[in-house]
DNA sequence: AATGAATGAGCCTTCATTCAT
DNA sequence: GATGAATGAAGGCTCATTCAT
């Protein structure tokens, strides 16, 4: 191979991507459509025919730029990692003063409107959570720098809900509880449409999906708190 | 003849071959070896000639008993349902006379152990949490035979357990929470592992799991709808 | 190869054929329903498949009773060239008393119907003609029994119009003139019904076009007869 | 580079890339040899092996340039109509001023010859008249293009010498008349020639053939054109 | 006599990739 | 830097055929 990723580098069309709004330069548009594409069908499925259609690229672009599909694919990903430290201001949020009832919900809210976005600027959070349910060899890179942290935030705010120290076993599991209510929806979007086609998951029914989740977590994570404090180990 | 008598004893085809058993089996093998190689690939990566070459069955055979590819699929995602839940032990279960709670509870404990229990080498596991995660056409299928009936079931007893009707949408939500602690879980099951290497999921720590999720759900649910039926709507 | 066409022979299934007009037996079945295939589809286009849905017989009866596909073909012909013994009326007819025109024309009407009829029944003549444009091996033999007779009869006609030996080499062209006009339409009806979507080639267009072809054929024939006559050598 | 010089130099790519000429002739190679390769075996038989083997091509070529293997087959149609008939002389001669009579005579010379002076080893022929006796889908696209307007032509001078409308339905059985006895010869040469081994149809019999056909059809039609204007209605 | 099951060969197509400019 | 042309490697499927009963 004789052009890698990394000898490709960061920009040489940046100058175009930020200055001129209006023609990206192949590169970009490239890692943009890929996205999109990507996050629609999932690696394996994605044909780079339709990235580079998408794109409006010659079909030899990703070749020439990234070194083949799989390549393009860990930039796809990088990419999506760059986009989200819209986590951190998550998190920020989180510790916010207040009750941690209108923390908890106010990051649920967000997390959920940002997955289930429809619009084709959505595709870096669900390139990533898909692969949080496929991992590639490209995902460990991934897992420190973004769920890690997703992670570390639930379990903080989980911990001040139920009063126990962040490492407590039953801690983890409530993360868990409310982290799986969430992605569930995102992972298995379509099913779940198909199951339940009287369940708004694109308009305002988000928002009272968020409400939901909050309302049954706190208080089953408050019970089951009050269990644990009162003698009953997890 | 090519299959030796060894061949036909070594594999599962005997208990496969259900009620009117047909004679060789061939049409068992190639569910037990499609299962494990779209386990392994997904439907869009796995090759007729990997599953014929582990069925050691003729190529064309997938043709002649299932019609193509994607019809062996959708046959493998019916097993695989098959065996991860088995419903009418659910539903048995689940007009047992008892408190709602408890029948619940007990629905649950089936659910988690025939799902946590199996080895994540399991194909059956793989291949249905790839299909709900990734669907492909022959979701529909799936979703109408196996699924629809399930999700039917459980928005049932979360009814009960909230004293509510089947259709409010709560009921829907919660079905929703619960089957969503249950199957992230199962669906990120690698990731999961990955941060929380302190969790167990896949010795003990399994029951602990089952009974973290069922009284998260029962406290959860339970406060939820005395909310809702002293007018907070939901 | 175990059974040859030639070994299984001519009878057998007789018996069901002819007495019971109900349950025509296989072989036979398969005969009729190959003849009707092949006639529209032409020997490569039409699969084995086809034919046995029609037959309603076993897919591995063409096999069984003729050897193969190709074997199967060359029955067919053989039992179109039986039904084809129709010509030897049509000869008769030729050589009854009478006006050379109305002989002709009587000829000419009876051939294109036969050709043209769209009804199931007509594939003997179909499967027929199609082996003139494309002949197989098998055609020899045919060409021999069905194609020469007709020739012959052609030629002896427009000898009488012509009024010329029937070796004369303008008779053998006459002959082909006449015959061209009539195969033609039938071996491109398909093109001509799109090209001249207002010729009737179903219902009576075929006796105009019959007496069409006479009263071209004559004029133009006579006229070419009276000049070789005078000396104008062909 | 895999065309070496002689293999460029062997065939007609010159004179096939018309007007702005691409470059290496991959295209016309597969043209040719899609002609030979149909010609002989029909759309059905024919494998894009042979064709890509015999063009010395990749074998995705075909998919390539044409799209598939029935739109090479239609890209052959119309090179081979193009061949085989060309319109625009056609057109140009039957625009000419005097009598409609040498006007007819000419465009059937024309076309005689065009038809019968080439080699029945030649594939325009063969694939030509294969298509017109036994119908693809394709045909609709060259009925349009080509066989169409030959057929418009052929009904302008048909009109004109019978001086009929060129709805007349006499005029449409009259170009049929003498499309008929022209395209016959063409689709049944074979077994012609097997019937009547002494009619020549290579040497100098073509010519003979060709005078036939203008003598009878000009006799013919203009007699039928006299007896329909004296009230005998076609 | 007849058939359901199973086979093997081969075809058309698609895809990611490389070549040459 | 970028592209149209061309490649080769499979992949899924269909077909005629054979096997075993």
């Amino acid at each position: 191979m004789l052009l890698s990723a990394d000898m490709k580098g960061n920009d040489s069309d940046q100058k175009n991507t930020e200055l001129f709004g209006s023609v990206p330069g192949t590169r970009s548009r490239l890692i943009e459509a890929a996205g999109v594409i990507f996050s629609e069908m999932g690696f394996d499925r994605a044909t780079g025919r339709q990235i580079c259609d998408l794109a409006r690229v010659n079909y030899a672009a990703v070749n020439y730029h990234f070194g083949g599909k799989a390549q393009l694919y860990v930039e796809v990903l990088r990419e999506a990692h760059r986009r989200l430290i819209d986590i951190k201001a998550i998190a920020a949020a989180a510790q916010d003063t207040g009750p941690v009832e209108d923390r908890l919900e106010s990051v649920l809210a967000r997390l959920l409107h940002t997955m289930l976005d429809l619009s084709p600027e959505g595709w870096p959070t669900k390139v990533f959570l898909r692969e949080m349910a496929a991992p590639t060899t490209a995902v460990k890179e991934l897992v420190e720098l973004q769920i890690r942290p997703t992670a570390q935030l639930f379990r903080t705010l989980v911990g001040q809900v139920m009063d126990l120290p962040i490492d407590h076993l039953a801690v983890v599991r409530g993360a868990l509880s409310v982290f799986g209510q969430l992605i569930f929806i995102f992972q298995n979007r379509q099913t779940i449409e198909l199951i339940y086609p009287d369940l708004d998951l694109r308009g305002n029914g988000i928002d009272a999906m968020a409400r939901h989740i909050r309302q049954v977590t706190l208080a089953g994570l408050s019970a089951l708190a009050r269990d644990i404090q009162q003698g009953d180990k997890g």
